[in-house]
DNA sequence: CGTTCATAACGTACAGTGTATAGTACGGTG
DNA sequence: CACCGTACTATACACTGTACGTTATGAACG
């Protein structure tokens, strides 16, 4: 009886594979028997090369980091940022499983910390002192992942026709007597879950802030 | 057969059970199943009050936002920003599976409308046209929950023993060639993924760059 | 009081999940 | 050729959310 031949498994396969399955089927609906499946394996197969699901998605989210460009070495430092920072959205909006496996796992992987690398030396090279840097460095990642996973999200539920009627029914049921402020601005709140605009709009803030504690 | 008495079960005690599981067993081990066991009840009576899970976690969500103080009439608008922002991180770090509720699933729900009101009638009261409060209010909201949420997260992996020595490895893998920053900001960056502090310099940074563009 | 009836809670069942454990056949090495 | 590590398989378990159909209860009404 003909079995699989030996070695068609490799991690860097298995990690294309699951890539593919969370793009293509959703990263809620992904499982490891339906990467098996997609590989032409049984379940177990995967285990020979990861420990578990959690170590699959932390190799899948550091494959995915690889794919990040290196800092552009001739600029301003707020351009700079600027540029790793939009980047990182990119990337997530490109792959949207990103941010699920950005949120839930530390920061473990040679690629993250490529990452994490370039945008602290930005910050080293500008003048930053360790902790200040380390501190910027902490808060543009929690900025960018957060903005992004909400973007994401709203997205995604947008798509959900029961979602969607849920939000509306919530919005319709405030009286513009207590709730003055959503009413009117409902249209523009709508508006702002996401887009380049709103995502700039936060880091200029952000960015202006720093600025101000440009070291001499 | 002495069977369950009739009405025993309400939308408010369930929400209150499963609000009670979450934090004692775990956000991660929440089950519809677990919270039916609390009740002394099968799986299925829940769907009476609610139509599936998310619908629960919905009103868990809305239940706990409307924990949510109002905001203080009696301060300048960048204070009353500050408070604003600290008090719902504090909520989510005593009740840690705001994050998880926050993030998964649109704002729907009245407490949470409430909430959204007292921000953005702070923005409007200070002058800031109807745009520019909507983007404020998504840019102040994704902060607060991207970096809050990493902060709990992070704090939970700290207790896993495992995903502590796959971090510890992954940082003593990175030669101090490559990676000269991150290896030397290494104490730094550990001490920067969450606290008061952390969370405070973030704010301060936006607060700072939105003071730039008070309006007249 | 007796009857009716909507419905709250039940039990069963299904299609999934991650993964522990044990078994099997292949490929390279002695 | 014999051996052994290992890549893969098979089976099984304890879960999950929830669709479906049933049953008994408490209130309303004649």
């Amino acid at each position: 009886m003909a079995r699989t031949p030996r070695n068609t498994l490799s991690p860097e396969l298995i990690v294309r594979t699951a890539l593919e399955v969370m793009e293509s089927r959703g990263t809620d609906a992904f499982s490891l028997r339906g990467v098996a499946a997609e590989l032409g394996v049984g379940p177990m197969a995967l285990y020979t090369y990861f420990r578990n699901k959690d170590e699959l998605y932390d190799a899948v989210r550091d494959h995915l980091m690889g794919l990040l460009p290196a800092v552009p070495g001739d600029a301003a430092w707020p351009d700079q940022v600027r540029t790793v920072c939009r980047s990182l959205r990119l990337l997530m909006l490109q792959h949207p499983c990103l941010a699920q496996l950005l949120a839930g796992r530390p920061l473990s992987g040679h690629e993250t910390a490529r990452v994490a690398e370039g945008l602290l030396g930005v910050l080293r090279a500008a003048g930053f002192d360790a902790e200040t840097a380390a501190r910027t460095h902490t808060t543009l990642f929690t900025y960018v992942l957060g903005s992004t996973s909400w973007e994401i999200q709203m997205a995604a539920e947008r798509r959900d026709p029961e979602a969607w009627r849920r939000l509306r029914a919530t919005m319709e049921s405030l009286s513009a007597r207590d709730f003055p402020s959503v009413v009117e601005l409902a249209p523009e709140l709508a508006r702002t879950t996401g887009g380049d605009e709103q995502f700039d709009y936060g880091l200029d803030l952000l960015l202006a802030g720093l600025q101000l504690r440009t070291p001499a």
